[in-house]
RNA sequence: GGGAUCUUAGCUCAGCUGGGAGAGCAUCUGCCUUACAAGCAGAGGGUCAUAGGUUCGAGCCCUAUAGGUCCCACCA
């Protein structure tokens, strides 16, 4: 479509759809997004937190997107080589889950699959699904280098995977131990601390009295919310200082329901105060208890199968769900008198985060990853602030989880994602860990090598993405160019999940923190403060935002008025908000567009330089603003302060440009016969400006600037790539931006006046502008094309004295001068005096202020001088408008 | 139990290193003024949770209290 076709398609109001589509297009099929090594440029590098395979665009995605890429573009613009390395996470639990799901509604089973045809079915579910959410990230605008996606479990990624893996085996960071992990009993599985999610429940606490042996009748009492895994008890512990026990500590008790006899020991772990002082201690089944038991030498009974079922250990009970057996065991306890009392209580139980089971504590053989000295740089990283965490409160966060950690648990009994590279012998079990299966076993010769049947943690392979995407463990030149990337954007609910484990596996892996700032967002909620999910049905889908307001409209909701690490709500109200800015923008640029149609080609000047003289005061305020807007929205960009930078962006181009630059223009684009100089200067302003403010705008709402830039430059071929703007000095206006501020004052205060006195906009009036300021009363005349319209004026006057003033007309006082209309029949002088009063009221409580503050010796001793001075100005301003205001009313009191 | 964070206009929230309280929406009034009624102009509305403290000066800094939200934590 040519240029020509294209203006006068503009319609009234600004409609994002088939515009956002073709533009993407247009940029992706340029390359635009693509950034190839290019040691002329410097780099910036923001790596996408890669999307589950499974996942459906959310407004927690578009939220991390958005603001990923306004930095991407902000930073394209300011000429930095940008990349933003898009990709997508196995997802290994998530999507074992879904294809069971998918595979149980045509009533196969994955064991009857097989591991290989199970995995054959995932990668097909990869295929089919794993690219949606690709295409849903791209109708949000996102400018990823999609030529460079990539998946966590593609060669490279998973290389690395292998690499990781063996080093930290050799380097005894890894290893297998028999340890008490969380058991998901739903997914059989194994999952780490951070997948468990505590939550409150009202339980019990049971009371049984444990016999002691040989000594008839005698009993000890503990006190439990889990008794059903008594059958694994080892011991009972007591506190060593607690004399109500010490003599029974070493004695014999008698497991009620078992043959089993367990010692009563001394452990610092129990607490006095709590319960009955007595513990049962269970190895198998608690983390405490395995502890104690480790400290003890006790034997660990494992009572809970892995679907959590009782087994043999629990004699009559065994088979029985861990639940059926804690009430028929409680039964008969009872029955038998040995449970003393029952009591409500309250405690926390452990739930895994997918699927929400309660998980149980198993001994098992696991996989770990030692934690103590890996966690050491990263730690470092952060207090030295080589990582920073914005906003900076995640820090402690941060840190309390380091404090606390411990070796994570890699391995999960699961099919799909990396397989544990270690091979044992089926002959002698030894055990060898190697990036590819052996031949033969180094023991004993033989062929009989089975790799280790777990998968690794997702996270695993997710720690290692800032450089695995890059090329990593080969020395690539994108690795040496990009890497270590710049920031990273994502939820504070993934700190502990993937953060901590990206910044060290850098460190350990590559010896740099892998990015030197990490920008937390909120959560979205819904319009109540509620999270949105799927359960409570209250989730927005983005798309069917994008699909009524458009990508630009949700874009600039998310981000306006959004702080670093703060939650938000979710209006439609507010989309509205910004899709009535959009349609703002679009028709002020109509307006300009309309204009520059009827000037000659050759007539509007081509630089700043060639128009400069030209320039009225009015053309240099709104410059020096845009010249301004520039130099503050830089810093806040370059202080992670988008909500901050989008929102000046938003009031200049609406309350600055829009609502005084074009209408102060029209008084001279209307006349470009009677005074072309005027007119083409007005026309150049017009353009220049919109040109920047749409530059600066275009990371925020990137479809809209980029058609009306290309629209309004014919000859440009994108915004992307434009020049992010820049401060200038002889953008520099200061004496004209005092000058349009007294010209908006009048208008103000007309207007105002005019709407208090009921005159209809249609009335026209003279307008008197008295002030004995020579200076101001020249800077009135030099521009009354910049006021005398807007304040419904016929003609105006400027003098020094009220001569030829009827008293009747409508006074206004300004700082500096008094305003009068003569608007006789209209007149209403109660309804004058009434104005006048109230403005009197205001300056009495002005000056009443000011003249507190500079009568304080303190404030004058100790205030620094140019807050003192400012305060002075300030005064004396105040003191000429009250002067005006009372003689004014003393004028009328006369009448 | 430990920690974080919030409490500002009717609603949802901004307010950067302390120096005359802001936006959007909602409300009221008047306008289809040749870019925009998804708009223009004007107006009303807040002892910035409470109580102390630091300071010439506090929405902002410190302490305590109340209420909300969230995270972490092995008291069985």
């Amino acid at each position: 479509m040519c240029t020509e076709c294209r203006k006068r398609e503009l319609a009234k109001t600004y409609d994002p759809k088939g515009i956002e589509g073709r533009l993407y297009e247009k940029w992706e099929n340029n390359g635009y997004f693509h950034a190839e090594v290019d040691r002329s440029k410097k780099p910036f590098t923001i790596v996408m937190p890669p999307p589950n395979i499974t996942g459906q665009l959310h407004m927690g995605h578009a939220l991390d997107n958005t603001m990923q890429d306004i930095l991407t573009r902000y930073k394209r613009m300011q000429g930095y080589n940008a990349l933003w390395q898009p990709g997508t996470d196995h997802a290994s639990i998530s999507t074992e889950v879904k294809v069971i799901e998918s595979l149980k509604a045509q009533g196969i089973d994955k064991h009857d699959l097989g591991r290989e045809g199970f995995l054959e079915k995932c990668w097909e579910w990869r295929n089919e699904y794993g690219g949606r959410i690709v295409n849903q990230l791209k109708k949000m605008g996102s400018s990823a280098d999609w030529e460079r996606e990539r998946f966590t479990m593609d060669e490279g990624c998973s290389d690395a995977v292998l690499d990781v893996f063996v080093t930290m085996y050799e380097k005894g960071l890894i290893y297998k131990g028999s340890r008490i992990i969380n058991w998901c009993p739903v997914c059989k599985t194994s999952i780490s601390d951070a997948e468990v999610e505590h939550e409150e429940q009202d339980g019990f606490f049971w009371h049984i009295n444990y016999p002691v042996v040989g000594e008839e009748g005698r009993f000890v009492e503990i006190a439990t919310t889990r008794p059903e895994t008594m059958f694994g008890d080892t011991a009972v512990a007591v506190n060593p200082e607690d004399e109500r026990y010490s003599d029974i500590v070493g004695k014999t008790l008698k497991l009620p329901m078992t043959d089993r006899e367990i010692p009563v020991i001394a452990d610092p772990y129990v607490d006095k105060e709590f319960g009955t002082g007595c513990v049962k201690i269970t190895p198998a089944h608690d983390p405490n208890d395995f502890e104690v038991g480790k400290r003890h030498h006790l034997e660990e009974i494992t009572v809970i199968n892995d679907d959590a079922t009782m087994n043999e250990y629990a004699g009559k009970y065994a088979g029985m769900d861990r639940y059926e057996c804690r009430k028929a065991l409680l039964a008969d306890l009872e029955a038998q008198g040995l449970l003393v009392k029952t009591e409500p209580h309250a405690h926390n139980v452990g739930t895994h985060d997918r699927c929400g089971a309660t998980v149980e504590p198993l001994v098992k053989q696991q996989w770990f990853v030692k934690m103590d000295e890996l966690i050491r740089p990263a730690a470092e990283a952060v207090r030295n602030g080589d990582v920073k965490l914005l906003p900076k409160r995640m820090e402690k966060v941060y840190f309390n989880w380091i404090d606390n950690i411990r070796d994570w648990c890699i391995s999960r009994q699961l099919w799909w994602g990396h397989r544990i590279p270690a091979y044992y012998c089926e002959d002698c079990g030894e055990m060898v860990v190697a990036k590819s299966a052996p031949a033969a076993c180094p023991k004993c010769g033989c062929a009989h090598m089975e790799q280790d049947p777990d998968m690794l943690d997702t996270w695993f392979s997710s720690a290692l993405w800032p450089f695995s995407t890059l090329g990593w463990p080969k020395q690539t030149e994108e690795l040496d160019y990009f890497y270590p990337t710049d920031v990273l954007v994502t939820g504070y609910d993934i700190i502990f999940f993937w953060v901590i484990r990206m910044i060290f596996s850098g460190y350990e892996h590559t010896g740099k923190a892998p990015f030197h700032t990490v920008l937390f967002h909120g959560l979205i909620r819904d319009s109540q403060g509620r999270k949105m999910s799927k359960s409570l049905g209250n989730g927005i889908d983005p798309l069917e935002v994008i699909d009524k307001y458009g990508a630009d409209a949700l874009r600039m909701t998310l981000i306006t008025g959004n702080a670093p690490g703060n939650d938000m709500r979710f209006y439609w109200e507010r989309v509205e908000a910004s899709r009535n800015f959009a349609n703002k923008v679009w028709n002020a640029s109509r307006f300009i567009l309309m204009n520059l149609e009827g000037v000659a080609a050759d007539a509007l000047p081509e630089s700043f330089e060639a128009v400069k003289d030209d320039l009225r005061p009015a053309d240099k305020w709104i410059l020096s603003k845009v010249n301004t807007l520039a130099k503050d929205v830089t810093e806040n960009m370059d202080k992670y302060e988008m909500g901050i930078a989008v929102q000046k962006v938003y009031d200049f181009i609406w309350d600055e440009f829009c609502d005084w630059y074009i209408e102060i223009s029209k008084t001279r684009t209307y006349q470009r016969e009677s005074d072309p100089a005027s007119a083409n200067a007005a026309f150049w302003t017009l353009k220049t400006v919109l040109t920047e403010a749409l530059k600066l705008l275009h990371p925020f709402m990137p479809f809209i600037t980029e058609e009306i830039f290309c629209t309004l430059h014919p000859e440009e071929e994108t915004i992307m790539l434009a020049q992010w703007p820049e401060y200038r000095d002889d953008w520099n206006f200061p004496a004209e931006e005092e000058m349009l501020e007294h010209c908006k004052d009048l208008v103000k205060g007309v207007r105002n006046a005019r709407s208090q006195m009921d005159v209809p906009p249609s009335r026209k009036a003279k307008l008197y502008i008295v002030s004995e300021d020579d200076a101001l009363r020249g800077m009135f005349v030099v521009n009354r094309e910049a006021y005398q319209n807007l304040a419904g004026a016929s003609e105006v006057a400027v003098q020094a004295d009220r001569e030829g003033i009827g008293d009747d007309a409508v006074s206004i006082v300004i700082p500096g001068a008094t305003l009068y209309l003569p608007l006789e029949d209209l007149v209403d002088l109660e309804k004058e005096r009434e104005r006048l009063e109230k403005e009197r009221g205001r300056l009495e409580k002005e000056l009443a202020r000011s003249k507190g503050m500079l009568n304080n010796e303190k404030f004058l001793s100790k205030a620094p001088a140019d807050k003192v001075e400012a305060e002075r100005e300030k005064l004396a301003g105040y003191e000429q408008m009250m002067a005006q205001v009372m003689e004014r009313l003393a004028q009328m009191g006369g009448k």
